[in-house]
RNA sequence: GCCCGGGUGGCGAAAUGGUAGACGCGGGGGACUUAAAAUCCCCUGGCCGCGAGGCCAUGUGGGUUCGAGCCCCACCCCGGGCACCA
């Protein structure tokens, strides 16, 4: 027969996620746990977190993972004693929002609230310590106006400017897209393949601080991985520009050669070219120039000129994708010779689609027998190739199968008195040399290009610029902003190249603000990258509308302390987020220019061995894992199922381990003791908890942080008493990040009256932990031979005692040892 | 092709150059139960051995070291990024 009272109280202390989930939720909510006094704040962190993109999907698991990471990491901050501020807001401007709309035949203005609205819910379900208070959407006019005043404080400084550029061009999406946005020559987001298209668009002059990108990079604390596909990504390249004299076509080559190189008569033009192996130049045996090059006109020979000019026909026509990914090499010859500075050769000068316009002059020299490409088009036009470095056990005569590119290694050859020189030497003195003849200087090149801001289409914030036929192009004065988005009902993109709202009169003709002439706005909108560029300096003064960012509580909060987010931002959004701070910083706004002084990738969520993708079909929504689990279950499940920045594969099996972890921590702590004393080989274990834990969370290493907490609910679980109210209590701080409901109900229970937050990390202390007796690794010339219980300080010599006197290691040592390796605390290697 | 990661039990994974496989999942055995679930306890890298114990083992092959999963060289495989950038 049961007793029902004793039932009653069980029943009472059974571990309910839900009721105690649904509690908290609420008791955070009413009191403000989660919104800090940003200004009275005397120790400020700011834990920021990469903001989502409200899809109508929702938060999937792998959103929840990363927001899981970093709430643990900004809890345990605020553990530690900060203030910790951690703001959250949706990037909810952009394409994928404007598709989705047209897709569902809805309105962008209506559907992304809505969106809004699910991921605020799923967002306060998990259990995250966001202060909603300073919540904000970039599709908001109080937030869009302040990125409408970025782009004029940039347009101000002349780094906003207008130019006709070649842009890729999605015939299906309707839209220019950036080079970041085009993959293996298709849309990213639609599949289209991409065509080229020529559009006045607005660019960012991000090139102009392609160095200071690049050197802060030594410094700023953020992911290895990120910090090189920066450096890739800016790719900066040294070498050198060197100029060929053009051999007049008119002229017969042979005698005008001599002349010129005698400087009887003047060359009737040059070609610059960049190169980074200027080492290489006397086996450069012709020149190629870009179909684009401004020069080819002119050095087109009569003879020639038919086939040059189809050349260059086709390859306009072509989109840019597949001309970048072509393989097979094409070219024409011009008709025209130009000099080898350094040979004095003439040498023919070709067109071909291998060389890119806007990387370097245009113009290369090739040098077939030290560059894949030109070996390549050596091969193809039967042109010819010259050794000039040969590698370890080669001579100026060992014939080329293939061209030897060692950038390092290698002598140079067949290169005058520069022959014998290894290549760096060579890259120096011949740049020196040719620069006495005024042919070459040294220069420096990057592969970033300027930033392409302009969209063609609606759902983005209007770029502020008035067109007047008096006064050309005006910038909105900040009095006049935000330029509203005007809400109409066709924002469909067509195929004219011109954003939808160029057909609405009503918002496009506008006085000019400097003449009062009719005037009309700037069509584009700004590019969704522009919005995420800055909005961490928004947050923390969401409330200001009159100014972007309040200054006292800017220079307060700012830099951000920690910055989480995917690394498939690695580039673009983070490198313009740089930029922008780093503009801002010089016009005297901002005390600082790097805005995120420690940054880490967090890996991703994969599925059967798969990323989760809405076209693969397997997202999983984190919702019925939380009805199921509760959310402190399934946020320290995803923490443990693999390293925090490499990520890890879904399966539901493992979230086993980790429910039976918290509610045996909820048995613990129900039924703990507070009487007498706590045990003080458990105490020990606590403190060896403690220190492990919090490296753990320091290093972002959340899964060892559980690992060490769920040992030390081992060793409670053994002893033969209830545990003791000291053993417990810290322990639920420790696993208050992890499971922040949990941790709080148990910390009422224990009768504190503050949130559990605000009551600080358990101290660690060193004397507590360290053991008394250890046991030593004994190794016989390396391998393991046995261990000996020992006390911590042990000598050496008391070690060799005791394991020789231990027979299992002591066959193993027939004689007196060579030599004795004693690391102490750890092992004792015997070598015989 | 280039640049990053990574390769460890059946699985997810640990491991400042110092006892490889902590922690967890799964599996096996047992306790409790009429039974099942839940809970609890024990075992669980491979091979040999009754056992004590031994041998092998961190993608492959070399090297450095008293000692290598970790460092160096060469290579293979997987994941991601970039890619005609001269």
């Amino acid at each position: 027969m049961t007793d029902p009272t004793r039932s009653a109280t069980e029943a009472a202390d059974i571990y309910d996620p839900a009721a105690v989930e649904r509690k908290w939720q609420a008791r955070w909510q009413e009191q403000g746990t989660n919104s800090p006094d940003l200004a009275g704040a005397p120790r400020p962190y700011y834990q920021l977190m990469m903001f989502p993109y409200p899809s109508a999907e929702g938060l999937h698991v792998g959103n929840f993972f990363a927001f899981t990471g970093n709430d643990i990491h900004g809890r345990f901050q605020r553990l530690r004693g900060h203030t910790v501020f951690e703001p959250i807001g949706f990037d909810a401007f952009g394409i994928h929002s404007e598709n989705y709309a047209l897709k569902m035949g809805g309105h962008p203005m209506e559907l992304i609230p809505r969106n809004i609205v699910n991921f605020r819910r799923q967002l306060r379900r998990g259990g995250f310590m966001v202060d909603w208070s300073h919540e904000l959407s970039t599709t908001d006019a109080a937030y869009y106006k302040w990125t409408q005043w970025i782009f004029l404080q940039l347009h101000e400084r002349g780094l906003a400017y207008k130019k006709r550029a070649a842009v890729n061009w999605c015939p299906n999406d309707k839209t220019v897209l950036a080079n970041e946005q085009v993959e293996g020559g298709k849309c990213e987001r639609c599949g289209a393949v991409v065509e080229q298209r020529f559009l006045e668009q607005w660019f960012f002059r991000i090139t102009d601080y392609a160095e200071r990108l690049l050197n802060n990079l030594e410094w700023i604390d953020w992911s290895e991985t990120t910090k090189t596909a920066q450096r890739n990504w800016i790719g900066k390249s040294e070498g050198a520009e060197v100029r060929f004299h053009v051999l007049d076509p008119e002229l017969e080559a042979g005698s005008a050669t001599a002349r010129v190189a005698t400087g009887e008569i003047e060359a009737p033009a040059s070609i610059a070219v960049f190169t980074t192996r200027p080492d290489t130049i006397f086996g450069a045996t012709w020149l190629v120039l870009a179909p684009e090059h401004p020069l080819v006109d002119a050095l087109t020979t009569d003879e020639q000129r038919g086939a040059v000019e189809g050349y260059r026909a086709a390859a306009a026509k072509q989109d840019i994708v597949t001309r970048k990914t072509h393989r097979d090499k094409t070219g024409v010859f011009t008709g025209s010779y130009a000099l080898n500075p350094a040979t004095g050769e003439p040498i023919p000068v070709w067109v071909a689609d291998y060389v890119l316009m806007e990387y370097g002059t245009g113009a290369i020299m090739a040098v077939p027998g030290h560059d894949e490409r030109d070996f390549e088009f050596a091969r193809a036009f039967d042109l010819p190739v010259v050794r000039v470095v040969a590698g370890e056990g080669e001579d100026a005569h060992t014939p080329l199968a293939a061209p030897y590119t060692e950038n390092e290694g290698g002598r140079l050859v067949n290169s005058r008195q520069f022959d014998g020189l290894s290549v760096p030497e060579a890259k120096r003195a011949i740049v020196e040399h040719l620069a006495r003849k005024r042919a070459a200087k040294a220069v420096v090149n990057y592969r970033l290009h300027d930033w392409c801001i302009s969209r063609q289409r609606y759902w983005g914030p209007p770029i502020p610029i008035i067109y007047c036929d008096a006064c050309g192009t005006v910038p909105v004065p900040e009095r006049d902003l935000p330029v509203l988005l005007p809400d109409i009902e066709d924002f469909r993109p067509d195929d004219t190249g011109v954003s939808p709202l160029a057909r609405h009169d009503e918002w496009y003709r506008v006085p000019c603000p400097r003449c009062g002439a009719p005037g009309r706005r700037e069509t584009d909108v700004s590019d969704t990258f522009l919005d995420s560029a800055w909005y961490f300096l928004r947050y923390p003064s969401t409330e200001r509308d009159d100014v972007p960012f309040d200054p006292t509580i800017t220079s307060k909060w700012l830099p951000v302390d920690s910055y989480i987010g995917g690394n498939e931002h690695a580039v673009l959004h983070l490198l313009y987020a740089r930029f922008v701070t780093m503009v801002l910083h010089d016009a005297g706004t901002l005390e600082f220019e790097e805005p995120f002084k420690r940054f880490r990738a967090h890996g991703h969520i994969i599925r059967e061995g798969a990323k989760m993708s809405k076209t693969k079909g397997n997202i999983v929504n984190p919702d019925s894992y939380i009805d199921e689990w509760g959310a402190d279950t399934f946020r320290t499940y995803l923490m443990f199922l693999g390293p925090f920045e490499e990520g890890g594969d879904f399966r539901e099996s493992g979230i086993k381990g980790p429910r039976d972890f918290l509610g045996r921590l909820w048995i613990s702590a129900t039924s703990m003791r507070t009487e007498g004393e706590a045990d003080p080989a458990v105490l020990r274990k606590l403190h060896q908890t403690i220190d492990r834990v919090q490296t753990g969370l320091e290093r972002l290493s959340f899964n060892t942080a559980v690992a060490a907490m769920m040992e030390y609910m081992n060793v409670l679980r053994k002893g033969e008493r209830s545990p003791h109210r000291d053993e417990v209590e810290p322990l639920v701080q420790l696993v208050a990040p992890f499971a922040p409901h949990l941790a709080e109900e148990l910390w009422e229970r224990f009768g504190h009256e503050r949130s559990i937050f605000d009551s600080g990390w358990p101290a660690y202390d060193a004397a507590l932990a360290a053991e008394d007796t250890i046991q030593l690794a004994v190794q016989v010339n390396g391998k393991l031979r046995g261990t000996i219980a020992v006390p911590r300080e042990v000598t050496r010599e008391a070690a060799l005692e005791l394991a020789l006197a231990e027979a299992p290691i002591a066959k193993f040592v027939p004689a007196a040892p060579k030599k004795v390796v004693f690391v102490p605390g750890r092992l004792l290697n015997i070598v015989v």
